[in-house]
DNA sequence: GCCCGTGTTACTAC
DNA sequence: TGTAGTAACACGGG
């Protein structure tokens, strides 16, 4: 699930549910997720405190505790989730639990590929985001079409993490859809019009989405498609395309984006 | 058992 | 140096 628009939505669940109260208690339930802090060290640090705002940089949660200096810092690879719930509905894949007096966060995730930092001053955190572009929904217009001069794979490009952060796989399609460019383009060949409307483009998707807090499966949207067994453009009608871009499983339609 | 996957990184090779 | 490809991580679903 997690790209951009999810992340923020969670960053939204802990700024209205954990911060500025105190942690009452943190349960690790499964150490998988824990990068390079034990269960012991993240309980001792955080009970008592308290989380101050937390803000997002692409797919990366960046929650301040109270009075510093420490950070903690989630990430949700591809299953990943923060869910505020009562005490009693406890799932499967939750992997560490924050309680608060009126409930608890619940940090879920059924494949563990990512998980949960604690680091213990500034210069440990920008030394773990010093290698992330700009997130994906600040980039400016020429800022955008400057990160596009280079010679790799356009899709590529949109979801490296170091050249623009926050989009993923699912995005990347969804946007060069609307743009209307074929997904096997190289980033330089694109002339400075279909440059500025895939970051037009991009903008439009990404508030969309963060409106609705995830990527809306609307039937309208090319995400909304790409799972049906035979499905077709939205725009179009015509057959979606199947292949692989840059390793990675990609859709499009062969008549709107035609290269 | 097979293949696939909303993410990232380490490694190899051109 | 820049780029592309692959495997690996861990788990579930078709």
């Amino acid at each position: 699930m997690p790209e951009l628009p999810d992340v923020e939505g969670f960053r939204r669940t802990l700024a209205e549910h954990g911060v500025g109260k105190p942690i009452t208690g943190v349960t690790t339930l499964d150490a998988g997720v824990l990068r390079g802090v034990s269960a012991r060290k993240l309980r001792e640090v955080l009970r008592g405190r308290r989380f101050g705002e937390p803000r997002r940089l692409g797919k990366w949660l960046i929650v301040p505790v109270d009075g510093g200096p420490e950070t903690v810092v989630l990430h949700f690879g591809m299953t990943g989730s923060l869910e505020w719930s009562g005490p009693d509905d406890r799932q499967r894949h939750d992997r560490v639990i924050f309680a608060f007096d009126d409930g608890e966060l619940r940090y879920r995730d059924m494949r563990k590929l990512q998980g949960l930092r604690l680091l213990v001053d500034d210069a440990e955190l920008h030394r773990l985001l010093a290698g992330t572009g700009p997130d994906a929904l600040e980039v400016s217009q020429e800022r955008f079409r400057e990160l596009l001069g280079r010679r790799r794979g356009l899709k590529q490009l949109l979801t490296d993490q170091a050249v623009l952060a926050g989009l993923g796989n699912l995005l990347a399609d969804e946007i060069l859809w609307r743009a209307r460019i074929d997904p096997h383009v190289r980033a330089a060949d694109l002339d400075r019009g279909a440059a500025d409307r895939v970051h037009r483009e991009m903008r439009r998707v990404l508030r969309e989405a963060v409106k609705a807090g995830r990527v809306p499966p609307r039937k309208t949207w090319l995400t909304g498609r790409r799972d049906e067994p035979s499905g077709s453009c939205p725009r179009c009608g015509c057959a979606l395309a199947r292949g692989r871009v840059g390793g990675r499983g990609t859709v499009w339609c062969p008549r709107c984006q035609a290269g």
